[in-house]
DNA sequence: CTTGAAGTAGAACGATTGGTCTACTTCGAC
DNA sequence: GTCGAAGTAGACCAATCGTTCTACTTCAAG
């Protein structure tokens, strides 16, 4: 193995297909994926069996990340109010970023009308992750319904995202952190 | 021309193309859309110039139809609070329909990675219309902030039909007439 | 009856798609 | 030193994409 240059094809394009798939969407071809990695035509279906297979790894791959970013986003204040709120304010930085393009997810859904794709199955995960998330937060805050709390504020998350990605300039984070504010109570 | 049969190869490629956008995406290919229209090839670029052409007369068409359904919506109640809640029952409807797949022109935005593609244009223009209708709304009932007030609702309207297409089991829309409710005052 | 615009039907185009295959290189394990 | 797994480079394939084009039909206007 490679122990020391340490990222092998599979991760590169692992890396290359994220980033890619984020800013153009999943029908980016082929070739674009293996020259922005750098990569072979034949690593690829070595490691990921086709597109849909690295479609599908990058997803799970992603769907970590994500989670762990809300984990942290939650970890950066101490009231258990206060840490449910703060979400939407890294929602508001995330949400300015020239680079943010919308929900990873939901376009990932769109893609693929197909809906026995494996891609379904992942975005359907990373939600429930999401949403357990959530659902945790509320119940460690003894709130009086964290099942229907959870599923407000993760209709404000998803409306953030969308807002954000087609008006970015009006920080619509702040105007859901409103709104949530209400919902925790 | 024919005043009797009444709807032409230009009518019968919009409906179908509006029907097959939404429910398979823009990337359906155009032997479908002809197919599904039963029109000939040369029709479609005679009457749309192409492709492109057709996906942005079909925006401009279903923009006005959406915006319609909208006024219809908030017309089925006479207190101004009502109309705009009112509008949450309506999308309670619309999501809970097994043809729901999430809003047109957000998908539309996603399908299309160049910026400067002009379907890009009419989207932007429906979300106008949209929150100019919200402004409308709420400056008649004498809103204190009816902007900000018309970017919360554009928020969880938007988060509703995400919401709808990714788990329309739940009643997002319920959810999101408990928070339009806090938003109105 | 004729003419011409508008429609249909479908072959054909170049480009691009995802996927397969061959030939060559690299490099650690034995 | 040799061997084999893993990677690179790139030709190649069938299918599909949006588009152009020709040939035939339809039908109301003059």
């Amino acid at each position: 193995m490679h122990p020391r240059s340490s990222i092998g094809p599979r991760e590169r394009l692992l890396d290359a297909a994220q980033r890619l798939f984020y800013s153009q969407g999943a029908s980016v071809g082929v070739d674009a994926l293996l020259k922005e990695a750098n990569v072979a035509r034949r690593s690829l279906y070595e490691h990921f069996g086709g597109k849909d297979g690295l479609v599908e790894a990058v997803l799970r791959r992603a769907a970590e990340q994500d989670l762990a970013w809300y984990e942290a986003a939650l970890a950066a204040e101490a009231e258990p109010r206060d840490r449910l709120l703060g979400v939407f304010d890294c929602l508001d930085e995330l949400v300015a970023d020239a680079e943010f393009r919308g929900c990873r997810y939901f376009a990932t859904d769109l893609a693929f009308a197909d809906p026995d794709h494996p891609a379904h199955a992942q975005t359907a995960a990373f939600r429930r992750g999401l949403r357990a998330l959530l659902v945790r937060e509320l119940e460690a805050m003894d709130h009086a319904d964290p099942e229907a709390a959870a599923e407000q504020l993760h209709l404000l998350i998803e409306g953030t995202l969308v807002a954000g990605a087609t008006q970015g300039k009006e920080h619509p984070a702040r105007a859901a952190r409103d709104l949530a504010a209400v919902v925790i109570g």
